[in-house]
DNA sequence: TCTGGGGTCCTAGGACCC
DNA sequence: TCTGGGGTCCTAGGACCC
C-alpha cells in the first residue's frame, strides 16, 4: 500500500496546442491565445512563440514588440472543453483511477494497471504514444510514489518529456531545485521565505527548528511534502466544488445599464450550467473589482436551495449594490455551496414522511 | 507590464452554543 | 461587574494553480 505508483498527465501549450488541431494553417507559426480584444493578456502560447521571448500573462501589445508575426486567436472554450473530456476518456480507458485535476492535467493511481507492464516507464511510453496518435496531444508525464512528487516530476521535461522520481532520489532530483518552480509556492510565499535566505526546496528541508518557528508563515506541510511525505489519494470524484463566471469590463465602468447586462449574463450563464450538471444553489458570491484593483465580496444564503434565474439575479443585484461604489472594472458571480438536485429531493422527501 | 477567467484551499475573526 | 474555554459554522479575503 505504501508503494503507490502515480502518474501526472499534463497536456503541453494546451489551448495553443488546441487552436493549432483546429487551424493546421498555424503549424510551426508562433500562436498566442488570448481574448479577442484590445489590451488582451496572453492566457497561453505555443513553443514557436515562447522562443521568442512571449510568456504566458504578458500583454499582447509587448507579445507583439517581441514577436511582430504573433498569431493571436482568440479563446474558445467549448473546443478545449471537448477536447479535454476526450483526454479524460482515454486515460480512463488505460487506468481505473483517475482524478481531474484541471482542464489539461489529470493524475492516475497506476498501482494496480502497473502490473501489466515490465516497469513504470513502458506504461507511461505507452500512454504518451497513444495520446499522441489518437488525441495529436503532446503531455509531460511524472512517476512517483505520491502526487505530489508526480507532479514535481512532470514538470522537469516539457515538452513530450517522462521523469520519475524515486523515493530515494529526493536529495538528487527534488531538492536541488529553486522553490518558486515547486507547485504551492507562489510570489507571496517566496518573498517572506528569500528574506530567510531560504531559495531551494534544500535550504527548506535543512532549516532550523529555531528558523521555522520565526517564519511568519506555516511551511510545515510544504516541507513534509519536500521530504516525500504525501498521502493524499487520487480522488476520482469529479464534483465541482464552487462554480463562477466573471467578466472583465476592461474600464471602469459606472453605467447601470452595462453593468445590468453583465450580471444577467454571468447569472444566466450559471443557471444554465446548474441546470445540465442537475445541481442547485445553496449560496450566490458577488466579487468585485473596483478601480483601485481591490478586491470586495458579498454573499447570500438562500432559504431553499435553488436554480431559478429570477430568484438568483434578485439577490445577485442585493449583494452587488452592496458593495458598489463609485465604479467597478470587474464583476464576478459564484456558488461555492452546491448539492445535487437528487440528494436535495431526497432529503426533502424524508424531511416530508 | 496597466492587469483573463476558471477554479481550490487556507485562514482570521465573529457569532453562537454548551 | 466582569467575563472561562472549547467547539463549530459562517463570511470575507487572499494565495495559488492552470
Amino acid at each position: 500500500m505504501n508503494n503507490r505508483i502515480i502518474f501526472h498527465v499534463d497536456i503541453n501549450a494546451y489551448y495553443a496546442t488546441v487552436e493549432e488541431i483546429d487551424h493546421p494553417e498555424y503549424k510551426d507559426k508562433p500562436i498566442a491565445v488570448a481574448p479577442a480584444r484590445q489590451q488582451a493578456i496572453i492566457t497561453t502560447c505555443n513553443y514557436v512563440a515562447r522562443s521568442f521571448g512571449v510568456k504566458s500573462a504578458m500583454s499582447v501589445l509587448e507579445a507583439k514588440k517581441l514577436c511582430p508575426e504573433l498569431i493571436v486567436t482568440g479563446l474558445h472554450f467549448d473546443r478545449y472543453h471537448e477536447v479535454s473530456e476526450s483526454f479524460i476518456t482515454l486515460c480512463e480507458s488505460f487506468c481505473d483511477i483517475v482524478e481531474v485535476a484541471s482542464i489539461d492535467e489529470c493524475y492516475l493511481d497506476m498501482s494496480e494497471t502497473i502490473k501489466r507492464y515490465k516497469k513504470p516507464l513502458d506504461a507511461a511510453i505507452d500512454l504518451q504514444k497513444t495520446i499522441q496518435k489518437e488525441l495529436q496531444l503532446k503531455v509531460s508525464i511524472g512517476i512517483a510514489s505520491n502526487k505530489f512528487l508526480a507532479k514535481v516530476a512532470s514538470d522537469l521535461k516539457k515538452p513530450n518529456g517522462i521523469s520519475i522520481i524515486r523515493d530515494n532520489e529526493l536529495a538528487s532530483k527534488l531538492w536541488p531545485l529553486p522553490l518558486p518552480s515547486i507547485v504551492g509556492v507562489g510570489k507571496k510565499m517566496y518573498e517572506v521565505l528569500s528574506e530567510y535566505d531560504i531559495h531551494t526546496v534544500n535550504d527548506l528541508v535543512h532549516i532550523s527548528d529555531e528558523k521555522l518557528s520565526q517564519l511568519p508563515i506555516n511551511v510545515r506541510p510544504l516541507i513534509d511534502k519536500c521530504q516525500g511525505i504525501d498521502q493524499s489519494i487520487v480522488n476520482q470524484s469529479r464534483s465541482h466544488k464552487s462554480m463562477g463566471q466573471s467578466r472583465s469590463l476592461g474600464y471602469d465602468c459606472d453605467d447601470e445599464k452595462t453593468i445590468s447586462l453583465v450580471l444577467q449574463e454571468c447569472v444566466n450563464e450559471l443557471v444554465m450550467r446548474a441546470i445540465s450538471d442537475k445541481l442547485l444553489f445553496k449560496n450566490i458570491v458577488v466579487g468585485i473589482k473596483d478601480d483601485g484593483f481591490e478586491n470586495r465580496s458579498k454573499s447570500y444564503v438562500f432559504d431553499s436551495p435553488t436554480q431559478d434565474f429570477g430568484m438568483i439575479y434578485e439577490h445577485v443585484n442585493v449583494l452587488f449594490d452592496q458593495l458598489f461604489e463609485d465604479s467597478v472594472r470587474h464583476i464576478s458571480v459564484s456558488c461555492t455551496k452546491m448539492i445535487d438536485e437528487s440528494e436535495h429531493f431526497a432529503q426533502l422527501s424524508l424531511f416530508n414522511l
